[in-house]
DNA sequence: TTACCTTGATATAACGTTATAGCATATGTC
DNA sequence: GACATATGCTATAACGTTATATCAAGGTAA
């Protein structure tokens, strides 16, 4: 145990060659029954682990994957790991999560690394603000990459959601709920994903006639939630709902609506989006758009593992739909019973 | 671009052997300051980066390291990891993550797997009910390791809190505002880390001459907490203040609290343990133990690069001492107001 | 018998690096 | 001018695997 056990090492004990033991622990082949016992028993006794890193050197395939992330501290994305790790470890993967928090340089100086360190396969958020040469260098090195909810490149595989169907979906349940003044609160930047919420957001509203979107930014947390909230009341203490980019966005304007003393879903109705497991545990109960995260981390581990396989298959987009779950903080609009 | 570069395509084009092209690019030996410039410029051309798998198996070194870590939802590991890989990353290291969700036997798969693709370092938060082998898999692999907040080996680094002192100091904080029934909740099984808290929280209790120790358990997610607070106080309707194993659950027994109409911090005081970003940003504001999870990281980074770089010194153990952060769900007792 | 196939193993080369040693050529010293 | 030393580069071997080719021994068929 004093040194690292090597086929070598194990090839010695068993009395047999190098390639021999190398078969024999792989079951490729002809080995006899005989020496294949002897073998794995000498192997068992070393403590012997095959290295994968030489291993992968010489025969090529790799068996290690990474998850490039925007922010590991969201609820939602964890569950969607969770799902993803389920399924790629039982196909005998290793997947190694990297969180970029939203920071192009470091994302940069991450998939660097990544590619020295010869990943097989690349589950991605790409960062704001991702430049060309960044997908070049992930195409010069043939890295397999599914891109996730931010649809940037079309060389990619993508798995995403059908965002703008969904926020749609969103205003037009507080529409009916007779709700005239509808804003859309959280994301910061123009994400594509945040572009194509908005957007759902807006044709809702012009599709009903009512003609003033009011988009207003926030991180995505419980603590911008709030602040933000507070701002936005303070500039428009008109509205009576608001679509939220996310359910920490959504419930940090909760809190924000009942430090003033008004109740979620009677004075403002709010809407989440990705039914995280708080978006049941708090109070009142949060109304979101709900995607299943493990659903969608299969799906990923999916497109993945079938882009390994056959690299030149065609690119494929997957896009899956939330759905509505009303739950506490939408209630009908109080201005409609009064008028 | 058709082809991976290798040293060999860069040597090529540079017109010098394979050597001079790794020298060169390393800036070991002795290589002109010309041919040095021809060289950078040939690889930049090619996009070439260094293949780690075959650098680190022939010079041993190795920049990859691996965060272990139970439950990567949890907001306050969400933070220690942004500190380690800030160090770590600044150090040229890229650190991968991998959740065992609490589950022994992935965890036993997952460190397999980690030491077959040759990690060159562990950060470790050992899953409840880890045996023996482990351990040993680890010592007889020579893993530089060093294990967070769970002390379970002399063999390993340790990094942790001065678990029993923190909750000493938050029970004698409710003691000191007039609570006689102080329960314990949270945790479900027993960890060291449970122990140690729960023992800090007993013996401030038999130190004031109150001999009624209760502990309740309950997962460290919010949802739980609500849960298990609204069992508590069915069966112990009594108690006017609850010291909690993490924020997430105190934050779960706030909601309780509230949904019942009873106000943390006048009614029934809590104290949680983490201060996460979300104990600031709760109604009412969450009064906590706090540490400082990115300090956490750093240190946690500091103790396995000292490991990294000296194989031999003798173990270190390192505590960080949390600190009584007093916001607004702690209050004096109510009893001790009427008596 | 000769020719051919099957079985069970091994010898050898290769993956892309880096460490070591070696070999010219230029520079300095007496 | 002879010798030592410094400079700049290259040849070679090695890391631990796996792929390919090869080989000996035994079995089968004509």
């Amino acid at each position: 145990m004093v040194q690292k056990p090597t086929l070598e090492t194990v090839a010695k004990l068993a009395g047999v060659s190098i390639p021999t033991v190398s078969q024999a622990l792989r079951g490729t082949g002809r080995i006899s029954e005989e020496t294949r016992r002897k073998v794995v028993s000498a192997a068992q006794q070393l403590h012997y682990l095959t290295d994968q890193k030489a291993a992968s050197m010489r025969s090529g395939e790799n068996r290690e994957v990474g998850f490039v992330i925007n922010q590991l501290s969201n609820p939602f994305n964890a569950e969607v790991i969770s799902g993803v790790v389920d399924l790629l470890e039982a196909e005998g993967y290793l997947v190694s999560i990297l969180d970029t928090r939203d920071d192009a340089n470091r994302q940069r100086q991450q998939l660097e690394s990544f590619i020295r360190h010869g990943r097989g396969g690349l589950l991605w958020v790409p960062t704001v603000g991702t430049d060309d040469t960044t997908y070049s260098l992930l195409r010069a090195h043939r890295v397999p990459t599914v891109t996730f909810l931010r649809n940037v490149s079309p060389s990619f595989d993508h798995v995403g959601i059908r965002n703008a169907e969904a926020t749609y979906q969103a205003t037009q349940h507080l529409i009916n709920l007779g709700h005239k003044t509808v804003a859309y609160l959280g994301g910061t930047q123009m994400t594509l994903v945040r572009r194509d919420r908005i957007s759902g957001y807006q044709k809702c509203l012009s599709d009903n006639s009512l003609c003033r979107p009011l988009v207003w930014d926030s991180e995505d947390t419980r603590l911008e939630g709030l602040n933000s909230m507070n701002t936005l009341l303070k500039a428009h203490p008109e509205i009576s709902a608001i679509v939220c980019n996310g359910d920490m966005v959504a419930l940090g304007a909760c809190l924000a609506l009942q430090r003033i003393g008004l109740v979620p879903g009677r004075e403002v109705s709010v809407v989440g989006f990705d039914d995280i497991q708080d978006a049941e545990a708090a109070t009142p109960r949060l109304t979101t758009m709900a995607v299943s995260p493990v659903k969608l981390g299969r799906k990923l581990a999916q497109v993945l593992l079938a882009r390994i396989r056959e690299p030149d298959m065609p690119v494929t987009v997957s896009e899956v739909s939330a759905e509505l779950l009303i739950r506490e903080t939408t209630g009908p609009s109080q201005n409609a019973v009064a008028s």
